[in-house]
DNA sequence: AAGGATAAGTTAATCGATTAACTCGATTGT
DNA sequence: ACAATCGAGTTAATCGATTAACTTATCCTT
């Protein structure tokens, strides 16, 4: 349904205010206005007040081209974020943005937000076009090799990466410590009774064949690539080697973030007369639930199940899912910081966060 | 966990590639450059690819704020969303956004996110933040009367309105035919035989006491506020009456966006023998379903349920939940779009859009 | 062949804020 | 008492791209 309705409001042609109209009226230089916004440099009492008068009159609002083609200031910070659309890690990543914004805003900054939808090219693009645009970036990167991001940095502006470490990078990052959380869930898995655990989750960023693995393994830590996906299934091996459980690569089932793939990785893995899933995946598992319940499968006692990344719906399904929850909002929080550090001091040393998951333990083991 | 690590990087100090570096390795003028860049000047096939290739080989980018500054373009849109921390309507504001950012994207603009977090005053701040910062702004308002934004606005960029109507607000806006899905859902609750039907909501914008509402029906449609919550509750109004039901106030109650709230609401709900609710909020859903799980109430058997906006998890409850699903992705490209035209064409008429929701028949009732 | 029209580029003013360099009077030190 | 220093403002260059106005050279038209 759409009207339309004849133009016809009381149209503003106002013509901006610039800093030379405060400076006329106030009977001052546009230097000393600027100063007075500023403050770095000493104004008298008498004078500052006088313009900071003249500067509510006319609702004087600094035009930020101007600013920033003068200063190279742009006094904003780019975020890209790489979700798919129905992906759920829209709400992560959401929370990451609010955890920036809350940030940033009480230091004066602006985001800008951007989407590479998972595709490296679309990557490339969106740097490119912050280029000029932004001081800093925050990146959830989705090239695996840090190489190509960089080539396409043609400007002086900050990165801090959070969530996943391409190759070759050096710089600030904010990650979860996926190992950590993994490692307990599986142990709590198994401290429950359950033996035969699968494993789910969406594609590894690394070569997940053995041998090639094992190759990658003999680079330092910060030469491979790092993504949640496979420091959780790192973790799953180790956690199940420590209890000296063998580890069985038929209980391992890889796929796409999506509720179908979850479904039917779900139907695969069950068939295979496993006893517990931890599913990486939040989305995947919402897939294999219904399948789950579907087959009226009960949880816990027929089945135990782990999830990732703490969802309101996680609360009111039956029994509500046990999960391991990443600190959104606080990444976002982190980020911000590290990049508005880096800008006022370039040199400062890298810092490299990895911030804890908290393992909400309910009903499904 | 903080690391630290020694900055020692190839640091790029690389001074911009400038459209005058480019005129000169090109022998030409910066006009000429500027005229093949921006395609709104004749130049010859010879000249124009010569540019190119000089505009590729020393990897130019504009530098947008001077752009901005002489065109007085921003080549930016900005974008307010009204959202709490933990509110799940981020879900549906991040779904609007992707749908402005693909509209946006495809014509060379940019989306600056930011959130007024639901409270009047913020929004102010941030759209005298965005004054020289935009050419359009998509705003999804708090504030419930459009005259204090419309002071507050005093640069010359082109608005248009999502979600609510405030009062007073003449301009484009896109929003959800919320009156004709809840109608549709309360006339199904009634056709499947439920005849006692609660009405759960968070807050209206207008006076909810029955004289003042009386009151603004004498108004004209543009002169109320119009928020997606009051237009669901008339239509749940207006369908019981349709439908020979009549109105007991005692079966709605109004609360906070919260899964507390829903859970409250809901058990208050449930103690007046009601037989079916109408929850015209995700979140609160999730809370009453949450009530109502632990009440051992059978649904639909003891209880129809009916909820609002599509989330994969009422895919996975069980039963999963019926549901009105407004079109996230859609109101975004929309509003994208009259926005990119209202710039390009600051006269054209207004235009109004209402898109449908769909009903999601599943198993709650 | 003269005069105008057109085509293809160029020159230089301009957007608004910042800031290095400067002015000019007052204060201080010896 | 005189130079040096300082304090408080001002002047004017500058950032990089756009674009109105202008310059030539070329092409018609009669």
């Amino acid at each position: 349904m759409i009207q339309q309705v004849k133009f016809g409001e009381d149209m503003k042609s106002i013509k901006n205010v610039r800093i030379k109209d405060v400076a006329e009226k106030a009977g001052v230089s546009t230097a000393t206005v600027s100063h007075v916004i500023n403050g770095n440099k000493y104004v008298s009492e008498k004078i500052k007040s006088k313009v900071n008068k003249v500067l509510k009159e006319l609702n004087y609002h600094p035009n930020s081209a101007a600013r920033s083609l003068r200063s190279t200031k742009t006094n904003t910070i780019g975020f890209i974020i790489p979700i798919n659309r129905e992906d759920t890690a829209k709400s992560f990543f959401m929370s990451i943005a609010e955890g920036i914004e809350e940030k940033l805003k009480s230091r004066g900054y602006n985001l800008i937000l951007s989407n590479s939808k998972e595709d490296p090219e679309q990557e490339l693009n969106l740097i490119k076009m912050f280029n000029t645009q932004v001081d800093g970036l925050i990146l959830a990167p989705t090239n695996e090799n840090f190489k190509s991001i960089n080539e396409t940095i043609d400007h002086n502006f900050q990165i801090v990466v959070i969530d996943r470490l391409p190759v070759g990078y050096k710089g600030d990052y904010v990650l979860v410590d996926n190992f950590q959380g993994t490692y307990e869930g599986i142990n709590e898995l198994i401290k429950s009774g359950f033996k035969k655990i699968g494993f789910l989750s969406s594609g590894l960023g690394i070569p997940t064949s053995n041998d090639e693995f094992e190759a990658n393994k003999e680079l330092s830590n910060n030469e491979i690539y790092v993504n949640p996906n496979n420091e959780r299934f790192e973790a799953y091996k180790v956690a199940l080697s420590d209890n000296k459980i063998s580890f069985n690569p038929d209980y391992v089932l890889f796929g796409e973030s999506s509720f179908q793939s979850g479904y039917d990785l779900a139907k695969q893995l069950i068939s295979k007369e496993i006893d517990a899933i931890f599913i990486a995946n939040n989305i995947m598992a919402m897939g294999s639930i219904k399948f789950i319940q579907e087959q009226k499968l009960k949880i816990p006692d027929d089945i135990g199940i782990i999830g990732y990344d703490n969802y309101d719906w996680t609360e009111i399904i039956s029994p509500p899912l046990s999960a391991i929850k990443q600190p959104a909002f606080e990444i976002g929080v982190q980020a911000a910081e590290l990049i508005l550090n880096k800008i006022q001091k370039p040199t400062s040393d890298c810092q490299h966060i990895k911030l804890k998951t908290e393992n909400l333990k309910r009903s499904s083991y």
